[in-house]
RNA sequence: GGUCGGAUGGCCGAGUGGCUAGGCAAGGGUCUGCAACACCCUCUACAGCGGUUCGAAUCCGCUUCCGACCUCCA
């Protein structure tokens, strides 16, 4: 039985065989980086993640690339040549590459939080100048794009006469050229192209613009789109196994890559199309129009009008997976509580696997539960049943340990096997070291209080061990008229 | 306006024709010095109206409501 993936593409699932076994290359379209990451930043990472440790465990070879995009894409088409960094850059007065970098920085805060592996090669558009140039050149050498005065387009109209413009996202190209909604929206910038459905390859850049580079067609800077093609031709070539990311790039981005590679180097970028939905928040999506925005710093702060409480990073990782990944996710505070609350019955059930004693009856068959989580992985990656059936597991461990059920030792091995595997490994669900600083100033004022009380007492023997011991731990405790203050 | 998707028990969320996913919450019980944990039991839902079928949450039609994309977006 083979991994199963929904193509989107083909609409359809389909059983997963790399172009060359062993090997699979995988890119992920990354973040703009021009502000702080925000919940919904965090579903495709970890998504993908699971993915990719999957493929690992099933004993592929990955290489894995996500991009940073750091060069910014116009804020709308009808831009002076503003870009969204630099746009960003003017109003905070520093240099645009501060902004990508600050961003960059706390995108990858972020990622490691919640416990993605980092890329193997993680590129920077801004890095990439000279392979997107070169494969707008060839866009112009094969017939597909056309220059008008400094910008360079892609002739969407000319490509589709040979080609299908639209197969990804279901599009049909005379609904687009007629232009959506009743009014079409007057764009200015719009006249340069032969036609609306063209895409900017390359957009020349006025004197004052902050980034931007030499090019054959003077100073300027890349567009959206070529950034990814250019990229992941250059790290997985011309034909890779799986390009994943959110529904919300089908279109144009996706589209438009495909559109690109094909015009310049013949074929489709990747064999398989992979799209996650979006998380909502009150069945809406997270824009910033709608206040409605919480930034991952917010969610393990607490600190968010729409938060009642501070959710852990693994709490919101295993919230993201136990949901379907192509389904949309609704945020509230009742689920990540509910998700706060089962991770940690998960948690304790695999810590007490490892201290089961076994016994010489044995009356449930442990590896039935095995033979479903990958049946669960198998189908499109079904986490939340592979979820289900971990929260199975726990349940067989505590009624091990609670002599309702027979384990023998057999069985024990490969209860803790499922947990170190599927939890663990392939879901990436870590526990959670609970040093948390109010906690340790909670645990030492309650030893001073008990301290305060056989003193009291008049239990010295008691009081003065309190202080030796917090002291052997380099505590130093002082007492005073005040009372007892302590310092590391 | 166009395209696509969705409506599942108090909440989140799986499930493409028959075998009550799972988590959280709630109620009852076992255990327990008290509590917590754990275990057992209960709550058996599929927007509405028709149709197909021996049988439908699952297939078809209509209706209502919601969302996404069509412009930057994870």
């Amino acid at each position: 039985m083979g991994f199963k993936l929904f193509n989107s593409h083909s609409r359809s699932l389909e059983t997963f065989e790399p172009i060359k076994t062993p090997f699979v290359g995988i890119y992920i379209c990354g973040p703009t980086v021009y502000g702080p990451p925000h919940l919904g930043h965090v579903r495709g990472p970890i998504v993908f993640d699971v993915m990719r440790r999957y493929l690992k465990h099933m004993g592929y070879k990955t290489r894995f690339v996500r991009n940073i995009t750091d060069v910014g894409h116009l804020v709308n088409d009808a831009d002076s040549g503003d870009d969204k960094l630099a746009k960003q850059a003017q109003l905070e007065q520093v240099e645009p590459m501060q902004i990508a970098q600050t961003y960059t920085e706390k995108y990858n805060w972020a990622m490691r939080k919640v416990n993605v592996l980092a890329p193997d090669i993680e590129p920077r558009a801004s890095g990439h100048i000279l392979e997107q140039i070169a494969m707008i050149k060839q866009l112009l050498d094969q017939g597909y794009a056309y220059e008008v005065d400094g910008d360079i387009y892609f002739e969407v109209s000319k490509y589709a006469k040979t080609h299908d413009y639209g197969k990804l996202s279901g599009r049909v190209l005379e609904d687009l050229m007629d232009g959506a909604g009743g009014e079409a929206r007057a764009l200015d910038g719009q006249d340069k192209k032969k036609n609306a459905v063209d895409f900017a390859l390359w957009k020349k850049a006025s004197a004052e613009h902050i980034m931007q580079w030499e090019s054959p067609w003077g100073m300027g800077y890349p567009g959206w789109h070529i950034e990814c093609s250019a990229m992941s031709a250059k790290y997985l070539g011309t034909y890779f196994d799986i390009h994943g990311g959110g529904m919300d790039l089908l279109f144009p981005h996706h589209e438009a890559e495909i559109a690109q590679s094909k015009a310049a180097c013949g074929q489709d970028p990747a064999k398989y199309w992979v799209h996650h939905n979006m998380i909502t928040i009150n069945g809406q999506k997270m824009a910033k129009s709608l206040n409605n925005g919480i930034t991952v710093e917010d969610l393990f702060t607490g600190k968010s009008h729409l938060l009642e409480q501070a959710y852990s990073p693994m709490t919101l990782r295993f919230f993201v997976l136990q949901a379907h990944y192509r389904g949309t996710l609704d945020f509230s505070n009742a689920a990540l509580q509910a998700s706060e609350k089962g991770l940690k019955r998960l948690l304790e059930a695999a810590e007490l696997s490892q201290s089961l004693a076994p016994k010489p009856t044995n009356n449930y068959e442990v590896q039935k539960i095995e033979d479903a989580i990958l049946a669960s992985m198998n189908e499109d990656m079904n986490t939340p049943q592979v979820i289900a059936h971990l929260f199975e597991a726990a349940r067989i461990t505590n009624s091990a340990n609670g002599g309702q059920i027979d384990l023998n030792q057999n069985n024990i091995d490969k209860l803790q096997y499922i947990f170190k595997t599927y939890a663990f490994e392939v879901l990436g669900i870590l526990s959670e070291e609970k040093n948390d600083s109010n906690m340790l100033d909670g645990v030492i004022q309650m030893l001073l209080n008990m301290r305060k009380e056989a003193k009291a007492n008049k239990d010295f023997a008691l009081s003065d061990k309190i202080r030796d011991d917090l002291s052997a731990l380099g505590l130093k405790i002082k007492d005073s008229r005040e009372g007892t203050t302590w310092s590391k």
